[in-house]
DNA sequence: GGGTTCACATACCATCAGTACGTACTTACG
DNA sequence: CGTAAGTACGTACTGATGGTATGTGAACCC
């Protein structure tokens, strides 16, 4: 059953995708004006045109409709920073490159409310740092193994994941903040030089040596 | 009207101070156990054997009654943080004991529950980091500042935020991640080596020139 | 082309935050 | 001392909301 090269899925299966699609859109753009706990099921409903029995037949309840808005949402904050890193060569022109495009990601707001403010949250913090782990996380990892190997640091992976964690927090932190801030431009430019300082003091060490 | 040189406030008042302690009291055992989301006021006023009228009379809402609990935590955490620094003279080694002592805090889980994982989601991050401002932040921007004027950086009082929210951000993850580890000891003394790494590098900034 | 399955729709339930109102005790005042 | 007023609750209720049980019609398979 093919049509055009593609595997032809029915017309059932493609409604229902496209059902499901609908639910995690409209879900995505309240959860980001109002936030999880100020959205309710109806109005998400409402807003895709079906009824409760698609949502659950879809979803098996709120929470799971949220990981997938959540998922959705760091996929795309995560490839967008790898593009912006893979052609990087010089491991600290890569961790420059990767603080000035997670600092665009951050400034858009369903990421700073479906992932960093209600992300924990409703998510618990395991299962929070479960996704992060295999997305933003992942690219912030890449980037702090890459930087340390151009010491003699030889850090073990622990540690490795230690300064990652670190590193993570503070560009959640600062983003917010620069997000926050009323002129966010500004802001963004004094979180680049103060993470810009620190990686100097960290490339101080090594030439040292 | 005067008793043991105090100023006597009458039974009822007392009474009623009482009965919001252990509104809070409980709250807060509860918030830690099952989160503000998993915690219902039926619980709540059962715990503390009163009624949703005495909450009612006490607080504005569910939410309220949070930033209480919320304020509580805060203070405690904040006020054990400023006992381990107040004494220590050098900045460097002021910086290096409010870690640790961060990361003792961060060990209740309360604190985490209630300050870092609920926090932001029930308060809004505006409404989170106003409250911020004036407990653990403020110790940490203490902390930057004093450690910032070592070097002859001289950086401006948005710079020196920034840094404080980066540094922050950093042990606020850093924590999370410590005290949700098979062995937060390790992990713990990972953390301290880590950013004792950092501010090592800082710390070779100033020498160098 | 007839039975089966899937993708929903409908109707309903239980929980829970919040409200309206009543009440007993206490304080202030004469 | 007595009474009016206010405070600190208790009781009873409502609306909203997440979730469930069940029905149904169209698409799929043989």
């Amino acid at each position: 059953m093919r049509v055009k090269g593609q595997i032809r899925r029915g017309r059932r299966a493609e409604y229902s995708a496209t059902t499901k699609r609908a639910l995690v859109e409209v879900a995505r753009e309240l959860f980001t004006e109002q936030g999880y706990a100020g959205t309710s099921l109806d109005a998400i409903v409402a807003g895709a045109d079906v009824t409760k029995g698609a949502l659950y037949h879809h979803f098996a309840g709120k929470q799971a409709l949220f990981e997938a808005v959540f998922e959705k949402v760091e996929q795309h904050a995560s490839r967008a920073i790898h593009d912006r890193i893979k052609n990087e060569k010089d491991p600290w022109e890569k961790a420059r490159a990767g603080l000035r495009a997670f600092l665009e990601v951050v400034r858009d707001p369903t990421y700073r409310r479906v992932v960093i403010q209600d992300g924990p949250a409703v998510l618990g913090y395991e299962r929070f740092r479960e996704q992060e782990e295999r997305s933003t996380y992942a690219n912030v990892l890449v980037i702090v193994t890459s930087v340390l190997s151009t010491g003699e640091w030889d850090l073990e992976p622990a540690m490795q994941r230690t300064f990652a964690t670190i590193f993570f927090g503070a560009m959640s932190a600062a983003g917010e903040s620069v997000s926050l801030a009323e002129d966010p431009e500004a802001a963004g430019d004094r979180v680049e030089a103060a993470i810009g300082i620190i990686l100097d003091g960290l490339q101080a060490l090594t030439s040292a040596r």
